[in-house]
DNA sequence: ACAGGCACCTGATCTATGTCAAAAAAATAG
DNA sequence: CTATTTTTTTGACATAGATCAGGTGCCTGT
């Protein structure tokens, strides 16, 4: 069930317990502080035991305390509108903060959920915030991965308003490989951490259209599937079924993104 | 052409010359400055001569200095790909702040162009940036205003991944109504700034869907439309046609929002 | 006032993708 | 290991909404 690349994150997180030893620190916060406001930020970061497949890092409706940073894993963030339809809004990787979309309430507006076993660095806000005015460069930090988020943000709506399902599908899955890849891994082999049903929620399809279009990359030789083991066999192909993209996406892509996506 | 609702919102803004005289500041990033920091902002903004329609207060790729808020009129800010398709990425309404989207890089990444007169307070970022370290509460004003774009910004998402073409209608009215509201102006009269082929680009439907759905709520005796002027006849049926929302939407909408919609 | 061009509306098709149904494969429980 | 449930795949069919086509009215500039 858990294959090679999962392990390998789980074994290289486990040990850190610091910021600056952190192999994440340049994808994270720390990004740029010196090793004084590192070690003032790792002060007030608290880092539990690991969240195993399931469990929630917070709930909707329930009050705004912390953001996430995660350091193994992989996580949901899910709204659940008043008649009760879930609407996935992000999947997070190691290195990108969960919980942004909560900071100026006093709850958090989705759920998060491990959807697999999961360490995070808790970051309490209200010590963070006041660490922001000590550390301008953090709250630039801040200020950045935000303005990434709305950005990210936009690129799904394009997604979501003009692409159909495979260029939404190949999207996705080019979208999967930068973020392992800035990770240290191999662009051309996702493990897929969510199901077909998460994926086709995620991009507004139905579960059955997910399944024939992974079928039909297949088919195409752009990638194989293997239930949740993907390998992109040929970019180009990948990319073209993709379509057209904002400009200036590749430039940012390539960028060092401490957040994406909702949440 | 100009009906009587944007006549009154020129004749209200044009005069004003500083944030504490201004009657949008409760809307606005003055919020809960106190007079002598109000001054201080004021003192860093560029107020120029209108923007007639069409004229583009920023373009994708240029290099981004400020952020903008609207005074009065009506901005849109849009996308192009690399193939050539526009993606509309938000409207925005006097009070609202435009240009979030490219805070963090050098440049912008959409394009924001006036869809019929407007004047806005340009803010320069640097030296705004610069003023969030002297003054929390405007850090906070800034932080605050970019997690409820990205709040919006899940929401948008959830319409466009689940909602069909007469509920992306509704919303989209009934958040207009919303927002006028809040300025002041009846919910019950929309005079739409935007055409339809806007709105069905920004909903991710064609125009001839929009077209029809208007009709069909006329005739369903939910709104009245002529032209660009849209009366709501029937809230309760709107909303209904809206179909659900996320939690604590409505608790939401009725805080001040000085911020919506990407750009 | 008139011509040309948009913006908007409406009707007739066509198609991508949703829905329903059922089997195969994989995960989980016992 | 076997039984049961869940996930994934595939096929057949239905449908919302896109596309195509044409018509009307409105605004612009001359």
């Amino acid at each position: 069930m858990d294959n090679q690349r999962t392990q390998a994150i789980k074994r290289h997180s486990f040990r850190e317990t610091t910021c600056q030893s952190c192999t994440l620190r340049s994808l994270c916060l720390p990004l740029s502080l010196t090793t004084k406001n590192l070690e003032k930020l790792d002060s007030i970061i608290a880092r539990g035991r690991p969240f195993e497949k399931g469990e929630m890092l917070f709930r909707q409706g329930e009050s705004f305390g912390s953001l996430f940073a995660l350091r193994s894993g992989c996580v949901k963030t899910y709204s659940v509108t008043d008649s009760g339809e879930e609407q996935i809004t992000g999947f997070y990787l190691p290195g990108e903060l969960v919980g942004l979309s909560g900071i100026d309430t006093d709850i958090f507006p989705v759920n998060a959920i491990a959807i697999e076993t999961t360490t995070v660095c808790e970051i309490p806000y209200p010590k963070f915030e006041g660490l922001t005015d000590e550390i301008p460069e953090l709250k630039r930090q801040l200020i950045s991965s935000l303005s990434k988020t709305i950005r990210r943000d936009m690129q799904m709506m394009l997604l979501l308003s003009q692409k159909d399902a495979e260029a939404r599908i190949a999207n996705f899955l080019l979208d999967l490989s930068t973020r392992i890849e800035r990770r240290g891994y191999s662009a051309d082999f996702i493990y897929l951490a969510m199901s077909r049903n998460e994926i086709a929620n995620y991009l507004g399809l139905a579960v059955e259209t997910v399944s024939r279009i992974f079928s039909r990359l297949q088919k195409a030789q752009a990638i194989n599937v293997n239930g949740r083991a993907v390998d992109i066999l040929d970019v180009a192909a990948l990319t073209k079924a993709a379509g057209s993209c904002l400009f200036n996406e590749k430039k940012d892509s390539r960028e060092e993104i401490p957040s994406v996506n909702t949440g």
